[in-house]
DNA sequence: GGAGCCATTAGCCATTGGTCTAGTTACGAC
DNA sequence: GTCGTAACTAGACCAATGGCTAATGGCTCC
């Protein structure tokens, strides 16, 4: 028996998740909630199956969520949710190691169709127009640890090593060496450009393809 | 007889514009330039009555062109054409103290209107949904000084204290002072952000209002 | 002329940031 | 098993950053 997790702010989405879900899943356990620290706390308490987790909560920005809950529990399949479609979300969401991608704009038989795929294990997402963009920046940035990610948000909201330190209970210097580690993977030199770099975890693209 | 620029990437809209300004000012002598780094070329070559300025050049980067235009060259009336024209980009435009925003989706009828609105010193932009959104961070960065502003477009490189006073042809430590007033008007504590905080510089509004 | 704002620089000092080196653990390959 | 690799951890050391005071000169607005 499944156990799956629902994390979307809106209450008729969250519904016509469950409906879906319903159908691919039929003995599946359901747990809702309207925000990311929901959904992390649900994970926390025990082994997930599948969360389904909409871009846009109130508590999250962007992609920074899904980096932060994957790099917390890696082991649990993330399927994105979100009503904007385009090329680069998608693509970024899977950069990112969603297992999916479900838009909001999906018919019901879709929305079903999909989270069987997922369920099943496979990767799930609307037809890209081109297979890899090559060296993109999110590679980058996914190619990093869970701790270094998490030291990237930390970057990303203005805090201090120090502060990022206390918030992951270890020392100044560990965030320093894993921060040296960072600027490597993302090719920069200093936590500002990191910061800019970084734009790909919250930012729309600027130009999305198409 | 007016001195026009021109600066805009795509050929076919240069000549458009020319052909608008051909009708609005029939005495202006136009020039066109691709580049951010021609207009600026322009602008040090002596007065300009008009820059019609492209937000989307290949040497600059959304508003960080615009802003740094008019940190140069307080006296030269800079309306934007843009492709884009939703609301928040408009807004912010004008926040940045262009004298106008022309779409590139205007008619010529259009466009000779709103040329001779803005030669004539009034402010031409498409119709707001609102008139002020209060207390934003554009509002913030456009009371920053000239010199303020060009050293947070330097932050917003990721370039060191040290690299920006070289750049500007001063000593380190005036970048720190200026950066004490930056941090200062913009609510911030350190560079890291003051970079998230000039993001509104080069970033799309994440949900364009309408 | 004076008040006020801006730009510029210097010097000092505390804090923060970043590199280097190094020890520990975990895990898969052989 | 143990070898190699990658991740996490941390201390030492130096560079960069940021706040402070103080001084100079230019500028505009009363």
């Amino acid at each position: 028996m499944d156990r799956i997790v629902i994390a979307d702010d809106h209450p008729l989405f969250r519904a016509a998740l469950a409906t879906a879900l319903m159908r691919a899943a039929p003995m599946a356990a359901i747990e809702e909630t309207s925000s990311l620290a929901g959904a992390r706390a649900a994970l926390s308490a025990g082994p997930v199956d599948l969360l389904l987790l909409d871009l846009k909560l109130s508590d999250s920005e962007g992609f920074a969520g899904l980096a932060g809950i994957r790099a917390d529990f890696p082991a649990a399949p993330v399927a994105i949710v979100s009503a904007s479609e385009d090329d680069g979300t998608v693509r970024r969401a899977l950069a990112f190691g969603a297992a999916g991608f479900i838009p909001k704009s999906a018919t019901l038989a879709n929305m079903v169709e999909a989270l069987e795929t997922i369920l099943a294990g496979d990767v799930w997402a609307p037809a890209l127009t081109e297979v890899a963009p090559a060296e993109s920046m999110e590679s980058r940035i996914a190619s990093l640890t869970p701790s270094q990610l998490k030291i990237l948000i930390g970057l990303q909201q203005g805090r201090l090593n120090k502060q990022i330190a206390f918030d992951l209970g270890v020392t100044e210097a560990t965030i320093k060496a894993h921060l040296t580690g960072v600027f490597k993977k993302l090719g920069v030199h200093n936590r500002t450009q990191a910061v800019i770099a970084a734009q790909a975890l919250t930012t729309q693209a600027l130009f999305p393809q198409a």
